[in-house]
DNA sequence: TATTTTACCTGAGGGC
DNA sequence: TGCCCTCAGGTAAAAT
């Protein structure tokens, strides 16, 4: 499952290949592969042919790579089971191939970009660039304050340096919704999905369906340290991979799941206390927590 | 306006 | 062996 720190592993492996190429040929197998682009395949194709990408950039699940010499970028969603995979020009076809980019780069010579997505909820467009609400850089990867339409409305994540902490904090203090609903809130803080909310949550010992605006500001500072803790360990450790759903661009997993401490250790014993973990139902998806670290107040 | 629910999608795995 | 059912969850649109 793609969040944060998986999506800047993917985003940094995609860096060096993709600065300074050109595309060369588009091939678009699947145009639900395009759900966030306004246009069919065909214009995706016409738009992006022959044009360079001059970096790559990422805030929360987001990464964009922009467009030389105008004011447009190629925007990249992984979704839930999305992957960008660097390969040799003309291999063979992946498992869920979806869109390819054939890229010429003046030093690494030709490849491959394979946008491969076995759920299809993750999808590629052209987006316009338009300027940050702040002024500040669009996010990881980028000098240029800017970031894609799509993406203007999303907050910025809790690892970018333009994170601004206290208004997070007085944020979440108005929200009467849960916490973890707050904390997968992408206008609030991006970048968190349903793993590293449960994972920051059991750090910070707060159970995850406990008002928020019943939070004190301390404990609101007490869970952002533990949220931006979890999502740099992850970092460090190449992501978390359950399967072979998130990979980077090498097709390689990532080694955080060895470090999981709550998500999905449902009646394995909390690393704290030992009291098992408990699976419960939230929000249609799995929320995991120790009932006795973890009490609902 | 703010918040919550639903639709989207495919493959793995369990039950029979 | 094979069919049916459930589950996984990020985002945006729809509903409350």
């Amino acid at each position: 499952m793609p969040e944060l720190p998986e999506v800047e592993v993917v985003r940094a492996g995609l860096a060096p290949a993709v600065t300074g190429g050109t595309v060369t040929g588009v091939t678009v197998q699947d145009e639900r592969a395009l759900t966030r682009h306004l246009g069919d395949g065909s214009h995706f194709d016409a738009t992006l042919t022959g044009r360079r990408f001059v970096g790559a950039a990422r805030r929360g699940k987001f990464l964009w790579l922009p467009i030389e010499g105008v004011d447009q970028a190629l925007l990249v969603h992984l979704g839930m089971s999305g992957q960008m995979l660097l390969r040799a020009p003309g291999a063979a076809g992946e498992r869920h191939e979806r869109i390819r980019l054939d890229i010429f780069h003046p030093l690494h010579g030709e490849l491959a970009i394979v946008f491969a997505d076995q759920r299809t909820f993750g999808s590629l467009a052209i987006d316009t660039l338009v300027p940050t609400a702040d002024g500040a850089a669009g996010g990881w990867g980028t000098d240029a304050p800017t970031v894609p339409q799509q993406v203007a409305h999303i907050a910025r994540d809790p690892l970018d340096p333009a994170f601004d902490g206290s208004a997070f904090s007085a944020r979440v203090r108005r929200k009467v919704s849960a916490i973890k609903r707050v904390l997968l809130d992408q206008t609030v803080a991006s970048g968190i999905g349903n793993i590293y909310a449960d994972e920051a949550l059991w750090a910070a010992r707060i159970h995850p369906e406990t008002p928020a605006a019943s939070l004190t500001p301390r404990a609101v500072i007490r869970l952002l340290l533990e949220v931006r803790a979890v999502l740099e360990k992850a970092l460090a450790e190449g992501g978390t991979s359950f399967d072979a759903q998130y990979v980077n661009v090498n097709g390689q997993a990532g080694y955080f799941a060895h470090s999981l401490t709550a998500y999905g250790r449902q009646g394995k014993p909390c690393p704290r206390c030992g009291t098992p973990i408990v699976r419960e139902n939230f929000m249609n998806r799995g929320s995991h927590f120790c009932p006795r670290c973890q009490r609902q107040v």
